[in-house]
RNA sequence: GCGGAUGUGGCGGAACUGGCAGACGCGUUAGACUUAGGAUCUAAUGGAGAAAUCCGUGGGGGUUCAACUCCCUCCAUCCGCACCA
């Protein structure tokens, strides 16, 4: 623990903090678009005080911005509160606040936090989910994609907690229990809003090539959740029935294999087809089972495949053979068509399952290579390429080919036809919660669903309603099936705004995503109340330049932003089909091996550091810390390190400024004048080369160790007040208070972030002498010194007069001599 | 299982197109200044060895004058998806 300090960081910071504030550093002016730059940090959620986790995200943005200032640019660096949310309203049903009022102290503490932190925001900008002129957007949004058909009502499953007689979000939802009553969650088929992102899936999909600038890993998880798979869909004619199952696979080539099919348990002919068969109550009750089985094994490892004869046949059209129908609980409803031809012999879970039940194993495929035919005895499928067999007129053709083959027959003949499927489902924005947007629907007697006029928007979330509603329900209350806004009489009714008849709002709220999915629009014109945003400036402004966010982020956020951009710019309402430009996701904080987190018991709360060490040090550190896209170990006792090195900066400057400083002159450019240009050159690229402050930041250190050096040797003080006006330009990103009051201390009266980025001079690098190693068939052997610009020839024979090189080729033989410019000999013997 | 990463001292981590491995910081050791120091400064710090030198980037193999870096293979850890037909 430091008991004398360093430097007096306590007064310079908040002197700063308020300057920056007075010469409205962070407040660009944004009609002026010429050298625009939007600096965007995904906006917190109020959930309490920020601990050092939370911060590198913050510090990271901030170290950009500023950066970009100085370079000339008008930077947008905006800020707001992604307000709404669950862990609000639970806290007070829990018997809390209002969550209005606790999310309103939440905001204060963290945003006096950032303040104090010396992060630049233009907090003339602040928006907040949950305050109606903001959220009256979010259900103008809502409106637009109501309009287009885009938003629509269906029944869908939803968690359901019997005991608590209320909908659970999935994140409620813990190891299939309710995370209050601990009882057995439900399913429930209730009517629910969803956005039709699935109209937008192969243009997600597509335009991940846009998105040059982002990390490989956020695009390939983005490309697996969309999960596109090109195939055909065939239909089965069910024996003795008018019915006709399709089914969807993406191995038509492996068709005349298929030995029997398989339904989902869900799938909704199950019950028909079943309806006359002898063991009709043995299979309702397998399809019960295997149902409630197949939500909670979500999270389950293994499930053992089963499945139950259906006692019917489907005619397979290839080749007109009867093969048995099953249902089975490996088949998901969601995905296809719910029902799968399995071919046993070229699929694992065909081929697993075929062995329990004894079904037929029909090889149509042979490998090229080998003679060896999978054999029902084999212990796995195979389903590599090969050459198709038993497959009548396709045989001895490649499967590759044979795929397109029998895809094209199939189209011809009508027997099936090509097909795209996605793994992506539609989005589900119902919640039934009370925090939150709500949606802007009424439902009239006479004129059915009607969505609010936009002239009438905002639908306000009544301030007064009943939290103890729900949760006082479970024991023993009323039977309730919906959220606290079900049960405030004066917001439930209403009138039609059609026909003025008596009419009911709807009661769900939005999904908080869709809050956050088009908030960096707003940023641009956040007072506007005639418009969500204004369309001349965010086109000027948008896409964002750069966006700094967790990877936590990296589907769902990220894709809903993507999607709702995209339909903003099919509506004609913005002019980019793109949002984010450029994407940067940092790492998590670690601390004893475990995320931080206020459960795991290991926040890092930065206040007392900060009264330690002050803010400077804190912020060095977490950009120190390692690789800002990388997750980082946090350590209390290494902060010191940033500590002292601020001090020794701070001292050295001191030095300067009170005439200690030596001075002595020596020839030519001083050593310490190329550091310093060396040091501009590096930190400069590491910042534009990818958020490499780790490595910029110990390039900074080096310098301020060599100035201490110089200094003490003798060095001009001119030379050595460069380095510290340099050290004080390139730290202002990562430590701005101090580089403010050593740039002021060093006689500049305006801020340092006006002052221009420093450039590094070639020529000031280019060295006289150079040290070259010497290698002798690879390893290190010696060095020498030569002038710089020597000559291959020259520098031979220099080498080979050296001392300790005569003594290696003792018989003065090599084989060969490899002389790379300016770096490197090495001598093979 | 599929996909994506990562593996370097006691620790966090450097190393641009293959070219002096371990920058920078933490920790440790010794010393200086000190009543004292957990402040500051100086020096040392991958391992072995008195030294010359040798060995060292998860393991094994390869390409090369030269490999943390390229190729093959195996192992370990982390993350994402997970019966997607």
């Amino acid at each position: 623990m430091a008991e004398t300090k360093q430097y007096p960081f306590d007064e310079i910071e908040p002197k700063w903090q308020k300057h920056w504030q007075d010469i409205t550093l962070f407040n660009p002016d944004v009609s002026d678009t010429k050298n625009k730059y939007y600096c965007l940090v995904m906006f917190p959620y109020p959930s309490g005080a920020l601990h050092v986790g939370h911060g590198r995200n913050y510090i990271l943005g901030d170290a950009l911005t500023r950066y970009k200032i100085m370079q000339g640019l008008n930077v947008l660096s905006p800020i707001g509160w992604d307000a709404f949310g669950l862990p609000a309203e639970n806290a007070a049903i829990k018997g809390g606040l209002h969550p209005r009022a606790s999310t309103e102290n939440n905001i204060k503490i963290m945003k006096k936090q950032l303040l104090g932190w010396g992060i630049g925001y233009d907090w003339t900008r602040e928006i907040a989910s949950c305050n109606s002129d903001y959220y009256k957007w979010t259900q103008w949004v809502f409106l637009k994609l109501f309009e287009k058909g885009l938003a629509y009502k269906k029944k869908a499953a939803v968690n359901w907690c019997p005991s608590c007689k209320t909908v659970l979000a999935n994140e409620q939802v813990i190891g299939a229990c309710c995370e209050r009553c601990d009882s057995k969650v439900e399913e429930k088929d209730l009517e629910q809003w969803f956005f039709k992102i699935t109209d937008y899936a192969d243009r997600l999909l597509k335009d991940i090539s846009k998105l040059e600038h982002w990390p490989e890993r956020v695009k390939t998880m983005q490309q697996n959740w969309i999960g596109k798979s090109t195939g055909v869909q065939i239909d089965f004619p069910v024996v003795d029935s008018d019915i006709k199952l399709a089914c969807y696979t993406t191995r038509v080539d492996t068709i005349f294999g298929a030995t029997y099919m398989v339904l989902a348990p869900e799938h909704p002919a199950a019950e028909e087809l079943i309806k006359n068969s002898s063991d009709k109550k043995q299979i309702q009750e397998f399809i019960k089972r295997t149902r409630q089985q197949s939500k909670q094994s979500r999270s389950s490892l293994d499930v053992e495949k089963e499945g139950i004869f259906t006692q019917r046949y489907v005619i397979n059209p290839v080749n007109n053979k009867k093969i048995p129908l099953w249902i089975a609980n490996y088949v998901l409803v969601e995905y296809g068509t719910g029902a799968v031809m399995a071919v046993p012999a070229h699929d694992q879970r065909d081929f697993e399952f075929a062995k329990k039940y004894n079904l037929p194993v029909e090889v149509v495929i042979q490998p090229i290579t080998g003679n060896q035919q999978p054999a029902i005895e084999s212990p796995q499928a195979y389903e590599g390429d090969g050459v198709l067999v038993n497959s009548d007129k396709f045989n001895s053709l490649n499967n590759r080919a044979a795929m397109e083959k029998i895809a094209d027959w199939m189209e011809n003949t009508k027997i099936g036809k090509r097909a795209t499927h996605y793994k992506l489902r539609d989005w589900l924005i119902s919640r039934q919660r009370y925090w939150g947007a709500p949606i802007p629907i009424i439902y009239c007697e006479k004129c059915g669903m009607v969505p609010v006029p936009e002239k009438d928007l905002p639908v306000l979330l009544p301030e007064k309603v009943e939290f103890s509603a729900v949760g006082g329900s479970a024991f023993g209350g009323k039977l309730i099936t919906s959220s606290p806004l079900a049960h405030c009489q004066e917001f439930v009714n209403t009138k039609c705004p059609k026909c003025s008849g008596k009419a009911r709002r709807e009661t769900d709220t939005m999904d908080t995503f869709v809050d956050s999915s088009w908030y960096f629009l707003r940023y641009l014109s956040p007072h506007d109340d005639k418009k969500p945003f204004d369309k001349k400036l965010v086109n000027a402004w948008l896409p964002v330049d750069q966006y700094i966010g967790g990877v936590e982020h990296a589907i769902l956020h990220l894709l809903y932003s993507r999607f709702i951009n995209k339909v903003l710019f099919d509506l004609g309402f913005i002019g980019f089909d793109e949002p984010f430009a450029r994407l940067f996701t940092q790492g998590m904080i670690i601390k004893d091996r475990a995320k931080m987190s206020k459960s795991k018991g290991n926040v890092v709360s930065p206040d007392q550091l900060i009264a330690q060490y002050g803010v400077d040090t804190v912020r060095l550190y977490t950009l120190f810390i390692g690789p800002p896209e990388r997750d980082a170990e946090w350590n209390d006792r290494a902060v010191e390190g940033s500590y002292r090195f601020l001090g020794r900066a701070w001292r050295l400057a001191e030095q300067i400024t009170s005439h200690k400083a030596q001075g002595r002159k020596i020839q030519g450019i001083h050593p310490l004048m190329r550091k310093i240009h060396q040091t501009i050159k590096k930190v400069t690229e590491d910042i534009e080369n990818g958020f490499k402050f780790n490595t910029a930041i110990s390039a900074i250190m080096e310098l301020v160790n060599d100035s201490c050096k110089a200094n003490e040797e003798g060095v001009s003080r001119d030379v050595l007040r460069e380095a510290v006006t340099t050290t004080a330009l390139l730290l202002s990103p990562f430590a701005p208070h101090l580089s403010e009051e050593l740039w002021q201390r060093l006689g500049n009266k305006e801020s340092i972030f006006r002052q221009k980025w420093p450039g590094f001079d070639k020529a000031v690098i280019q060295e006289d002498e150079i040290t070259i190693p010497i290698q002798i068939n690879g390893k290190l052997r010696s060095k020498i010194i030569v002038p710089a610009g020597i000559s291959e020839g020259n520098l031979k024979k220099v080498v080979l007069e050296d001392e300790v090189v005569k003594k290696w080729l003792v018989s003065g033989a090599y084989k060969n001599i490899i002389i790379i410019p300016n770096r490197l000999v090495n001598i093979v013997v």
